[in-house]
DNA sequence: GTCTATACACCGATAGAC
DNA sequence: GTCTATCGGTGTATAGAC
């Protein structure tokens, strides 16, 4: 077993907590401003330092951007857990389930939302470690939903970010593309010729 | 009848000239570069003037962001006399070919997209006349699909859009997405209960 | 190691000469 | 209408105190 030195673990925990404080500030400035509006003096005020100070923990201003997308995707692998418990067998209540749960999650934040699939900021590209980050959310969403072609997968990603993004765009805060999800997800789940009665499961009432 | 002067009449001719020739350069600089990363010394550079000299024909940065606006959503209304003539009459066969059609607009130029359908630019709304543009086009597109319920045209408009946003972040210059439109607007007419055989014309071969 | 202080190049925007 | 000069603000980077 290997015992980390208490001295050197109480500094990186530090400098961890630090780099979290920045990160939530930057994620508060681009929720009240704007995610590519986001400038290092609102955030370094946001956290007490001054500007240059940022520069300890990031090395860039893109390098900022680039762990708030990596926690962008951690967030919704780390929220993929209580969904399963939620998640019905049938494999239409199924789809249903998964896009109402990732429209909620994408709807709850514009700057998150634009981070992740929308790429607005000027000269930022993910890290690979970043990317990596996306694609796991990715493939571990695909476990969990009853579509194994490829022409399905991408047709499911269209439809669900496609009612996110016009709810995001043109009723945000709303339920004018939520509320049709169900019916979108029906009458895919009918093109993919899914069963529609659940088989009845074996217990009684 | 009125007769406007010459001279004002030539004046006002060179000053729009002017006005369009910024513009142009504008959207070559966000092409090539970045919607939201444009510089006006990018764009005063490539019309040959000085920076400062944009001002005498736009009041802002966002003012020339807002006439790129109302271009964008000019020009998909210039087009549709174009599409018109190509609509097949059966409602499902329509349904696919104005999805294509407004699918191939909007991929074929991304920064133009994206300042169509994303509210990328901090700080920037339009203005009720470049608004105005874009539910004109709105209402345009609206007459010429045989959809009626809102419910069904905000569908649409979440696939068709869902289908392009997909093709431009994941396969940009592709078909990835483009050649899914047959199937999603096949199955999207399936629950519409659109009839599945177009009445045959009435005339013979 | 982390901070403050400061310099640099660039940005949008304004004032005023011509 | 276009120019030069200039302003405050921004991202980046370095120097140096502690």
């Amino acid at each position: 077993m290997v015992v980390v030195s208490p001295k050197r673990n109480r500094l990186a925990e530090r400098r961890e907590a630090t780099r979290l404080e920045i990160l939530d500030a930057a994620w508060e400035v681009a929720r009240q401003d704007s995610l590519a509006g986001l400038t290092l003096r609102q955030v370094a005020d946001r956290v007490g330092m001054q500007p240059p100070s940022l520069y300890s923990h990031f090395a860039s201003k893109n390098a900022i951007y680039d762990a708030m997308f990596e926690q962008a995707w951690r967030n919704l692998l780390e929220q993929v857990p209580s969904w399963i418990e939620q998640l019905p067998n049938p494999p239409r209540a199924r789809l249903i389930k998964v896009a109402e749960l990732y429209f909620d999650f994408a709807v709850a934040d514009l700057a998150r939302h634009q981070l992740m699939n929308v790429n607005i900021i000027p000269n930022f590209e993910p890290s690979p470690q970043a990317y990596a980050a996306s694609l796991e959310a990715y493939s571990m969403m695909r476990t969990y939903l009853p579509l194994s072609d490829q022409d399905d997968i991408d047709i499911y990603t269209a439809l669900v970010s496609g009612l996110g993004a016009q709810q995001l765009a043109n009723d945000p805060g709303g339920q004018r593309w939520r509320r049709l999800i169900p019916r979108v997800m029906t009458m895919f789940a009918d093109d993919l010729g899914l069963p529609r009665n659940e088989p009845s499961p074996p217990e009684s009432s």
